[in-house]
DNA sequence: ATGAAAGCGCTAACAC
DNA sequence: GTGTTAGCGCTTTCAT
């Protein structure tokens, strides 16, 4: 048994044929004679042959592999976004690798790997890419595709795909306005994320087409983690004057702050109605229950790729396309 | 501006020298004079000249890449694993790849990766890989080097990184016991896991020790996901005859249980004591805050990676290495 | 210390 | 339909 792997010319010696054939024979089956198929599909069995991609690469300047950026991938929402992204991308027989944008210096080793032909593109669920990244990436001649999934950046010509983020904060509202609730806080994301920015949005529109106040401050500031929902329901506590709903702009911020809150004696939905975004998987088991706005993550995952492949086929795409998001009615949020 | 990304060739051109030079003033910055280094250095800036690791790794048969094989990346107790061995790797000048093994064909696409020398081996935290990767895998002459961390496969010599989950798993039967409960109960990870086994003989043996009963009935099954919580609340529901107390093999399912419980107004701690594994982000915030098993998660990512930078420089290394757990008391367990 | 040349394993262009 | 040739971009002997 040899030491090293087997190549194409050891296949071809043992099929007899040339180096060529053996390429063709297994990237283009229908360019060569049945015969001769058979001859080299039999000498990769007795070789033990696997394509060296490395050098597939090399020469084809394609990889069949992407990757997918997570801000972080502690939240278990992005977890059913990237399934979503694996099933389109297995289909089309390509590898999904994923990579944390948090880890010092490493957006910019990923950037690399794109720049160096390992991987086709990027997939981004992070908005706040460093700028050589989106500098580099832009799309454009020779440019490595990149397209922007759950979150965006604005002013690029970036593909993106995205949910109601507005429309769902409208929703969340109008479902405690049709509950009899009128003093509404609302508990932000990130500062200069365009989630952020959209829900807040949606928010203060639902509101004002109520002719509702919107209180300075009865809006809190959070960025999407655990901690920060926490500390938002320190802050709350310490409210002169409390509203008696608040709409948290995701679910694992709601999980700190009705625990916080809870800690000091005040429950939820009792003294406070409450209504998330994102239905992550234990929203539903949390307790109370999470009432929230669910998005189609799975879908927009599929999505996601699609737009990638075609970006990166060169075809056009939509620039952005939007995916509806729902209310999901639970146990957080009951009449005032 | 060329509209291809510059080579060593144009740099070579650029800086008035060899090729080869330029190579090695990048690679080797001391088997070149100082002045030749500096030439070359202002050239690639001129250039802007990055390598291209494609066709370097292709010459030296090395990525500097490591891919990780995550068995449900919806579950945060890894995030920080994977957290773990990033620091680590990024401070050895690895990019780290995360893969869910679950999508279909995953497994063998990823080893396929590793097999093509596009990566330089696997840490996986799934202890059921595919036949297929652990025979191709399992070290030795030029085969792809593996490491386990957090799960194990018996018998083959992989090398793994593991928590005391036995040790655990007593750590939280003895807490109960302290607390005067003797009706213990236990929900089981999924079937042929290492991890259900080791946990459940935790169990056992700090049962043993008390002279306490092993009920049958008590021993529920579960597979570690909040839906098999849910389902095994619902088995708790209907027992006969109830334990006082439930040592349940992770909080996911914890989670799961509790609620369900709490659906059909059996409170936790009041009504039962339950004490989970793995301290996930949320556990100190669900309500009740769970008592659990926390493990050194971040530690036991670098030591992975610590591992498996050895064996893939050919160093020998220990086979297993055993990180303790400790037991974070809070809320869901109370006196009998 | 540097350059010339060979070659990693594969595929695309061209010839037959 | 198949073989020959060249070359992807880099590193690494081997000379000098």
């Amino acid at each position: 048994m040899p030491n090293r792997q087997p190549t194409v010319r050891d296949v071809a010696q043992a099929a007899g044929v040339s180096a060529a054939t053996v390429s063709r024979a297994l990237s283009f089956p229908d360019k060569v004679s049945e015969a001769t198929r058979i001859k080299v599909l039999r000498a990769v069995e007795e070789t033990g042959y696997v394509v060296n991609q490395l050098a597939r690469n090399l020469r084809r300047r394609t990889t069949s592999a992407i990757v997918v950026l997570v801000p972080n991938l502690g939240n278990q929402f992005f977890s059913h976004i990237i399934a979503g992204i694996e099933s389109a991308a297995s289909r089309a027989g390509y590898t999904v690798l994923v990579s944390d944008t948090r880890p010092p210096g490493g957006g910019e080793m990923l950037m690399d790997f794109v720049r160096n032909n390992r991987a086709d593109g990027l997939i981004s669920l992070d908005g706040n890419l460093p700028g050589s990244i989106l500098s580099s990436a832009s799309g454009g001649r020779g440019r490595p595709t990149l397209v922007f999934a759950c979150e965006w950046h604005d002013g690029l010509g970036v593909p993106s795909v995205r949910f109601d983020n507005e429309g769902g904060a409208e929703l969340a509202v109008e479902h405690l306005v049709s509950l009899g609730h009128s003093r509404i806080g609302h508990l932000l994301g990130p500062p200069g994320n365009v989630l952020t920015d959209a829900r807040f949005a949606g928010y203060r529109r639902a509101m004002a087409r109520h002719g509702l106040p919107v209180r300075e401050d009865w809006i809190l500031q959070g960025d999407f983690t655990l901690d920060s929902g926490v500390q938002a329901g320190r802050e709350w506590l310490e409210l002169a004057e409390r509203p008696r709903a608040m709409f948290l702009a995701n679910d694992e911020m709601a999980f700190g702050f009705i625990s916080e809150l809870h800690g000091k004696g005040v429950e939820v939905p009792r003294d406070l109605s409450v209504v998330a975004f994102d239905d992550i998987d234990i929203a539903e088991r949390y307790i109370p229950a999470l009432t929230t706005v669910r998005q189609p993550r799975h879908e927009i995952g599929e999505a996601a790729f699609a737009t990638f492949l075609k970006a990166f086929n060169g075809a056009t795409t939509e620039l952005i396309r939007t995916l509806p998001a729902t209310l999901i009615v639970r146990d957080s949020a009951r009449p005032a």
